[in-house]
DNA sequence: CTCATTGTTCTAGCATGATGCGAACAATGC
DNA sequence: GCATTGTTCGCATCATGCTAGAACAATGAG
C-alpha cells in the first residue's frame, strides 16, 4: 500500500499520511501527474476517517506537492527534488526550536543567508 | 533573563523552557556546577505554573544535562558539547518523521551507522 | 445533460495532552 | 530546627486530533 499509518504512534495520523506520500514522492514511486487514491478509498483501507486523510492531503497541498480538486482528486504536481524541500525546511525549523532560536531570529538568518537585506522586526 | 518563553507559541511551554536552558548551556552561558533558578522563582518570573517549569527541568534531567534534588535545586552536570547532543538527536528524529521514515527504520540506520549489526525487528 | 465520483464545508462529540491550581510530602543545607 | 526545593497527589480547564454524519460543489465520463 502506498500510504501507511500507525495509529499507536504519537505522530498525528494526518501528518503520517502526508509523510508517506512525501517519502514515496522523494523516492520516485510517484511522479508528476500521478493521482493519489481517493480520500474515501484510503480512509476505508487505513480504517481511519475520511477527514483525517483529507487533512493529510491538505498539508501536501499547502506544501505545493499536490493539487486538489473536487471530482478529479489529488494529483501530484511536484518533482522528487521539489518534494524534499518541505522536509528540509522541517529539519531547519525543528533544529532552530531545539536550539532555542526564535522564529523571528530564524527568519532573519534565512533572509541573510539568501543574500537579501536583514529586515527583521517591524 | 536566562529562561524565556512565548505563551503564544504553539511549542509547549515546558519544551520552550528546556530549549532555553539547552541553548544557554550550548553557548557556554551555563557551566557544570551552576545552579538553575528554582522552579518556584522561575515560575513567578515567567508567569507560568511551577509544575510547568519542573516539567521542563525533568526533560533536561532525562536528557542527562542537569541533576535535580530536593533542597538543592537544579544543578548543571553537562558540558556545552554534551548539551548539543539532545538537540542533534531532535533534528534527526524530526527529519526522519518528515521523510516518512519509521522509528524502527531510523534505529536500524543509526545502528548501522555506528558500525554495529543491523538487528531490526524482533 | 445526467450521473457517479471526489474534494469542500459545516456541525457536533469524544479522547487525550498541556497547563494551571492547591496541597502535602521528603530531601537538602544552613 | 527550619527555610528552601524538588516530588507527588488529585482535579479543573482548554486546545487539539480524530471521528461522525450530512449537505454542497466541481469534475469528468457516458
Amino acid at each position: 500500500m502506498l500510504i501507511r499509518v500507525d495509529s499507536a504512534a504519537a505522530r498525528p495520523l494526518a501528518e503520517q499520511i502526508a509523510a508517506s506520500v512525501r517519502r514515496a514522492l522523494a523516492e520516485g514511486e510517484l511522479a508528476p501527474g500521478d493521482r493519489l487514491p481517493s480520500a474515501r478509498e484510503t480512509a476505508r483501507l487505513l480504517e481511519v476517517n475520511m477527514h483525517t486523510v483529507l487533512r493529510g492531503y491538505q498539508i501536501l497541498k499547502a506544501e505545493g506537492l499536490i493539487d486538489l480538486r473536487p471530482g478529479r482528486g489529488a494529483v501530484v504536481t511536484a518533482t522528487p527534488e521539489r518534494a524534499r524541500i518541505p522536509e528540509l525546511i522541517d529539519h531547519l525549523v525543528e533544529g532552530a526550536r531545539g536550539a532555542g532560536v526564535t522564529d523571528a531570529e530564524l527568519l532573519s538568518l534565512v533572509r541573510s543567508a539568501l543574500g537579501g537585506p536583514d529586515q527583521a522586526g517591524s
